[in-house]
DNA sequence: AATTTCACG
DNA sequence: ACGTACGTGAAATTA
């Protein structure tokens, strides 16, 4: 096997990231797997009673509303019920199986319609976090350490991150109220120890800034502007002083948007204006970033060219369908040319801080124990602090070096919520 | 096994 | 005319 394989990468220039960055990296990540992170199953307990109380009176209500005992959990059902026997009229397309699509794209659009979108909305969202996480999440407690061990996958991911499985911890909730309840549950592995969360500042975007050489983006970040609030100034052509919040949240879609490939459309339905607008903002993006326009088209180009895109460390991904005639096709291998160097670069920039961390950590009480993608977990013995923190924003920081800074902000919490 | 939905970066 | 922002994993339903 490695006497074919191994010359391979030898032809192929791939001996350096396998040698120096996938294989140094497996012992870390079987570090972190082994060692595990402890849950405080007690408030998951209590939330799941919560949980389950509420989503009762949702169910009760829906089912009240609709008229009849349907089972809510499906969404043919579901769909049936909102269009047909509510008669909810909406312009949508059907999904590939013809079924009425419910997804919370379209139940949003359709608040006001009937007051039982806002109550399925509700249900969903709940029962989404007891299904998948509440409930599931301490039946993964190994018995004889009391943590669960995720697995990380080191091959899966087409542009290089990684990947989290059984139990998937890089998609444990934030973004709601009842969703942070569960980050509470994620805690150190004793007393006198603590959660130490470090992630990387808008970490795609200064890569998008060193690859384009925009020097726009590049002085902005190394002036350490507000990143969002400059694109604002620049877009919309104001001092940034006056940029408004408004004008602030719009830059930061269009930020996110252009690393991904979104046009007019995506960036309307985003900011919820017209598209004519949204086309406007794009317009003046790319007049004030021109070196970005000019790297978006220089991937398409060179993955044309190449067959494949390819990182910072060289990892590829081939687009053999950039070659396609169906332009659905092509333009889906086309936004990956751009993307997957971002997204690919970042995942190779930490995979090489992560090596640095577990080194300096060697011979210490503080383990490294989760990767987020652009964040990493230790948990920390609470007299190794300070020099813990040090350790890994250095080794992170620190861990490639662009014309652009890169940023880590690190906090510490009783709880990985509160790490935040 | 495939589809739909939704949690995260 | 077409579809429309990238990358994952898990649960529940459907077929």
């Amino acid at each position: 096997m490695a006497d074919t394989l191994l010359p391979e990468l030898e032809k192929e220039g791939l001996m350096d990231l396998f040698r120096d960055v996938e294989m140094p990296l497996l012992s870390v990540l079987l570090d972190m797997e082994m060692t595990g992170v402890t849950l405080d199953d007690g408030h998951l307990t209590r939330f799941s009673a919560a949980l389950q109380s509420q989503l009762e009176v949702l169910q009760a209500d829906i089912q009240r509303l609709a008229g009849s005992p349907f089972n809510v959990d499906s969404p043919k059902q579901l769909g049936d019920i909102l269009f047909e026997h509510l008669g909810i009229t909406a312009k949508v397309k059907k999904t590939k199986t013809g079924q009425y699509p419910t997804s919370e794209a379209v139940l949003s659009k359709l608040k006001d319609a009937h007051p039982i979108v806002g109550k399925v909305l509700e249900y969903r969202k709940l029962k989404k976090l007891r299904s998948t996480y509440v409930e599931p999440l301490p039946a993964l407690v190994n018995p004889s350490t009391g943590r669960v061990h995720t697995t990380y996958m080191q091959v899966v991911a087409a542009t290089g991150r990684l990947s989290s499985k059984d139990p998937n911890l890089q998609n444990i909730p934030i973004r709601t109220e009842q969703g942070r309840e569960i980050r509470k549950a994620f805690i150190p592995s004793g007393p006198n120890r603590t959660l130490l969360a470090a992630d990387y500042s808008q970490v795609e975007l200064r890569i998008a800034a060193a690859m384009s050489q925009e020097q726009g983006l590049i002085q902005a970040f190394q002036a350490g502007e507000d990143i969002h609030a400059a694109t604002a100034a620049k877009v919309f052509g104001v001092p940034v002083e006056e940029v408004t919040r408004d004008q602030r949240s719009q830059a930061k879609a269009v930020n996110f948007g252009i690393l991904y490939g979104q046009g007019a459309f995506g960036l309307a339905e985003t900011l919820g204006i017209p598209r004519k607008e949204a086309k406007q903002i794009i317009d003046a993006y790319h007049a004030q970033f021109s070196g970005l326009q000019a790297f978006t088209k220089a991937c398409v180009d060179r993955a044309r060219e190449e067959g494949r895109a390819t990182t910072l460390l060289g990892r590829r991904r081939p687009l053999p369908d950039i070659q396609s005639n169906n332009a659905v096709v092509r333009s889906f291998a086309e936004r990956n040319a751009v993307n997957t160097p971002i997204q690919g670069s970042a995942a190779d920039i930490i995979k090489l801080a992560m090596i640095k961390v577990h080194k300096a950590l060697e011979g210490m009480d503080s383990q490294l124990i989760m990767q987020v993608h652009d964040e990493l977990v230790v948990d920390v013995a609470k007299e190794e602090l300070e020099t813990v923190t040090r350790l890994v924003t250095q080794s992170m920081e620190d861990a490639l070096k662009l014309e652009v800074p890169l940023v880590v902000d690190a906090q510490h919490g009783a709880t990985w919520l509160e790490a935040h």
